[in-house]
DNA sequence: CGCCGAGTTGAACTGAATCAAGAAACGTGG
DNA sequence: CCACGTTTCTTGATTCAGTTCAACTCGGCG
């Protein structure tokens, strides 16, 4: 997947706005353990994965929290940063080496101002992201940590074979303890 | 706080652009116990809440799951419908009798595409749901179901004394007798 | 007055956390 | 290529938060 149907496939630009909106954008190799996103400062990018896997935490006093993972063909977003311009609550870290392409929020901005696809695919853009949370969100209110583990595995079996047990466990909402119990228990069987 | 209110808080419009969007809108009284979305449809219109109190819930088989609850000023989204078209799968209802602004979607979504202003006003809407839902989730990975209570007495006091205690359990995540019990616990000291 | 739904309280049980010890995997240097 | 230390994962024993089932209280209302 690359950077141009990584965009399209959030909303169809004609070439045009799609070059707009390229031209505002910087490739690079990063690798794993390098940071993208801070806690506690205003970042001004967003990000486009085309190689790698990427996870969000909120840094902990005790253990880090990871609540979000995202491969090949997702956008990194510091939300509060991106809707409020304030500091973020959250790092964001490479988990592999990974190609990213870079965006800067003001030259962004600018365009939605400026150019109404641009506007829709940043609409698009939200409400995709929207939609995913609330749907990742609403097993937490009634389900059991060891069918939310069974649900991720039939969703995105490939990829939590690349992911360590520590941060799949708190993506999950347990400890990395917990987790281990669980997987033992289905293997048991 | 009147609809103008509303709608120019999420993203300040023009006098223009706001009649265009007002004139797709349809304001109504509501009673305590209708529905304005219905599970397992799809739903064509968003909502704005002028006055009274709505929930959001995930029908269940056992029990429902109340996964939001809006009062004045907040908006109404089938989230489902309105990102893919595709039926959802909560149901709204009315907790108090309510002034409820209705905005058909087939309109908005040609004003999407015929005005930037307000392409960019549904860019952030979206992008506020998105914040206000990551930072409601992340509480349910690290934080025990107490902790989360008291976050919410303190965050709106006033508003949740006009909840069933059954409806704000499963907004906490927890039973209804759980949530008696830490209510207990806490008035006791 | 007696019923009804909403909330409370008790007792037994369960899923997950914690603390702690051991096993496996992994990288680095000899 | 092996030896060593470090980090990651597993397993056991205990504790704790929240669930379940059931009985009881309370306020509203026919």
């Amino acid at each position: 997947m690359d950077i141009k149907n990584i965009i399209n496939s959030i909303y169809p630009l004609s070439e045009d706005s799609f070059q707009t909106l390229f031209a505002c954008m910087i490739k690079r190799t990063y690798y794993k353990g390098n940071l993208l996103v801070k806690a506690g400062k205003v970042e001004n990018s967003i990000y486009f994965v085309e190689q790698g896997i990427v996870r969000a935490y909120v840094p902990g006093e005790d253990r880090d929290v990871t609540f979000w993972i995202g491969a090949e063909g997702t956008v990194v977003v510091s939300l509060k940063s991106y809707v409020k311009h304030e500091s973020g609550y959250e790092t964001v870290e490479c988990m592999e080496n990974s190609v990213i392409y870079s965006l800067n929020q003001t030259a962004l901005e600018a365009l939605f101002l400026q150019d109404i696809h641009i506007a829709n695919w940043g609409r698009k853009l939200a409400e995709t992201e929207l939609l995913r949370t609330e749907e990742r969100f609403i097993p937490f209110l009634f389900t059991t940590a060891s069918k939310r583990y069974e649900e991720l595995l039939k969703k995105h079996p490939y990829l939590f074979a690349r992911i360590p047990l520590e941060h799949l466990a708190s993506y999950l909402g347990i400890t990395p303890v917990s987790l281990s119990r669980i997987r033992a228990r289905i293997s048991r069987r």
